[in-house]
DNA sequence: CGTCGCGTTGATCACGGTCAATATAGGTGG
DNA sequence: CCACCTATATTGACCGTGATCAACGCGACG
């Protein structure tokens, strides 16, 4: 809940507040709030945004959609860098949650707005990362209208791993092999991918017994090959 | 090919160009330039972007990605009023191609790209688009993921419908009722639902059973009870 | 040490896919 | 205007992927 300085911050120049010059960015520090979440807690619902708009400064955020019967499905995972919210709008149409421990670096709704209006680099910039949401949305359409199991898995895997290069800043210099914490539940790769989490743990042990990955305790996750999860996921 | 006036425009108030008033508009007109495409012809395509930006005037174009071995997304609709293209980035990652003729009012990428900096309100206009389309695309997603073939084809059939209630200003006061033309053939369905033609034909003849719809040779439809669709769309 | 959440594995089932035959509708030329 | 042709759509029989139902394993924590 204290403002901190940006020029610190380790997201300063991905996140939207990038397009800023210093002086400008001291407008939006003034409106900036840290927050801290726990693994599950709610961000904003759509009934409820108590965060109007965020960057993610550490963790993963999952944004859900669900059926009245409970079938849900992730229709976005957002990691450091990434914003949250739905300007121009009171309401989003999906509920986002925090997917690990998360720290987010948070702007009141009128506050931000206003901002947006006054500043066009920042509004230029919520455009980039806009259309880039909507590219990878419809990547992910693809995979969910008609990629097989195994290759959604592929897709997931190799997806993952590779931003844990990035971010862990790991000296694989092969880029071929990742070793990460997979910040999701079998449950919520599950409703990532369209599938059930049997199928999910099946496809999984499948991939540990070729070699491709290893699984250490539950979590812990090495990709012995990348460039092969590569090919499975796009069936070359 | 022709400047035409755009104050006579049939999608003046509702495309991009709506965000505009009267003077700055003649900028956006200088360089606007019409275009007639039949069915099947290309827009744009992942290699050449041949036209770069545009509005559609009339008609429907659909969005496509493809994996290798010819399995096909449509990852986007697109209606009278909808934008097409990918500022900030030369080439789209999807193909876009006429669904039925269509008109389009299209820009030349430097010109357009040039009024987005000069004019934050066009700017503005074109985030509210693309946020629009990135929160239509999440519901495709749960769609894609989470629902049956009967659910799925439901879904679609009452989007269409009430779309066409509103472009073809029916006085169907009940808005239990409406008689299109289908802008897409079985196998378009089947790609844009993630499911086969076979599927498609198969749960539209179900419901025509059902008294649902009315199928009059092949792309004349009637819906009969658009509730009925809602609630199997929903699974209420 | 028992419980609980999470994950794995197995047996069976069903939805939707595949392959194939037939039907219907536009479109073209005689 | 009809005969023909090809696209597109429908329907049927069968099959396979992934869902469902259920038992068991495992690690964390009180």
């Amino acid at each position: 809940m204290t403002h901190s300085e940006c020029s610190t911050c380790a997201i300063r120049h991905r996140a939207l507040c990038g397009a800023l010059d210093a002086e400008e960015l001291q407008h939006l520090n003034g409106i900036a709030r840290h927050k801290h979440l726990v693994a599950g807690e709610p961000i904003l619902t759509h009934l409820d945004s108590s965060i109007s708009f965020a960057s993610i400064v550490s963790g993963v955020v999952k944004l859900t959609k669900s059926l009245q019967d409970g079938r849900t499905q992730i229709v976005g995972l957002q990691f450091a860098s990434d914003f949250i919210g739905r300007p121009f709008q009171n309401e989003a149409n999906y509920d986002a949650e925090a997917a690990t421990d998360v720290q987010l670096c948070s702007f009141e709704r009128a506050a931000f707005e206003k901002l947006l209006v006054r500043f066009p680099e920042l509004q230029q910039q919520l455009l980039k990362f806009t259309l880039d949401e909507l590219d990878s949305s419809r990547d992910w359409m693809l995979l969910l209208g008609r990629k097989t199991a195994r290759e959604k898995i592929a897709t997931f895997l190799a997806m993952v791993g590779r931003r844990s290069l990035v971010d862990g800043c790991s000296a694989a210099d092969q880029l071929n092999f990742a070793k990460f914490d997979m910040p999701l539940t079998r449950t919520d790769i599950a409703d990532l991918l369209g599938l059930t989490m049997e199928t999910v743990s099946r496809q999984l042990s499948k991939l540990k017994n070729e070699g491709i990955i290893h699984l250490e305790s539950g979590r812990r996750i090495s990709i012995l090959d990348l460039q092969k999860l590569d090919q499975i996921a796009d069936n070359l």
